[in-house]
RNA sequence: AACCGAGCUCAUGG
């Protein structure tokens, strides 16, 4: 069962939902972590209907199951609803209790986030970083900073909440000075530099950042090129997305709007349609 | 003893 659960977990890791369906009907024996195991991936793959459904089936569910739900409620945005769930589920824990924080956070209800959090018995990492990003994403960069103050131990993902709890506020300094702080730079750090200084219209810095950057996903390569192209630099974003063939990276449907906005500011739509014709043809986009 | 869940980054046609 235990290997069973594994490949089911695999096939749900790569967003094989279907085969995980069918695996999971197929399997000879069925724990209640297969059923949270498919579970979650309806979860995170936004299936709502499909999680409901099987989180109704459950007997008994878990306090796993019930955080899923709970999750899946706050990515659609229907508070309340998460909100009732977390009343009656039989029993809360640190994950629970962080996924509501950020639950109540997403709509804006700090303080509610802050009750949450001080109502918890323990409080660990995630916590802590979840009530600083909920801090961060409502312009709360003083309590932001208090809190980062306040917690035992810090990671990465704690350091590189403050960044963006900077950036959201266009502090500069504190963003760099974040940066030069923290002990270790990966590649959300980078993501999180690169759209802090493109959104404040630090396009060289926002660039150098890129450059420092060995893992250039193809979301910064868009990032960078739509900053470049809404900002009037129109020939440098096409100049990227040149280079980015050239370096062997994917475009994906992203890119298009890339290099569709940089040809729009130049006007140069006959250009535009060339390009994304042979992007099209080169890499099986579909420009819809 | 062993399998599942929460926090940071990221683009999108305003």
């Amino acid at each position: 069962v235990v290997t069973g659960n594994s490949m089911l977990t695999g096939f749900v890791y790569t967003g094989h939902l279907e085969e995980a369906e069918e695996f999971f009907r197929t399997m000879p024996e069925r724990t209640a972590v297969s059923y949270n195991i498919l579970f979650q991936g309806y979860v995170q793959f936004g299936h709502v209907e499909q999680a409901r459904a099987m989180f109704s089936s459950m007997p008994q569910p878990s306090i796993v199951s019930w955080t899923g739900m709970i999750l899946i409620y706050s990515k659609t945005g229907e508070l309340d609803r998460a909100g009732e769930l977390f009343a009656r589920m039989p029993q809360h824990d640190l994950y629970s209790c962080t996924t509501m924080i950020a639950a109540n956070a997403l709509k804006g209800h700090v303080a509610e986030s802050k009750r949450l959090f001080d109502g918890m018995p323990q409080h660990n990492l995630a916590s802590w970083t979840t009530l600083i990003g909920s801090y961060a994403q409502n312009g709360q960069l003083e309590e932001a900073r208090d809190m980062f103050e306040l917690m035992p131990e810090r990671d990465n993902v704690s350091w590189n909440a403050m960044i963006t709890a900077h950036a959201n506020k266009g502090c500069m300094d504190g963003v760099r000075r974040i940066y030069e702080t923290m002990p270790l730079h990966n590649a959300a750090s980078f993501g999180a530099m690169i759209s802090a200084y493109a959104q404040n219209g630090y396009l060289h810095q926002a660039k150098e950042m890129f450059e420092k950057n060995v893992e250039q996903g193809t979301v910064s390569w868009n990032t960078l090129m739509v900053s470049f192209a809404r900002n009037g630099h129109a020939s440098e974003a096409i100049e990227m997305f040149h280079r980015m063939k050239l370096d062997g990276h994917q475009p994906n449907q992203d890119t298009f709007m890339a290099v569709l906005t940089a040809y729009s500011h130049i006007g140069d739509l006959e250009k535009a349609c060339l390009e994304l014709g042979s992007m099209a043809v080169d890499y099986g986009l579909n420009p819809v």
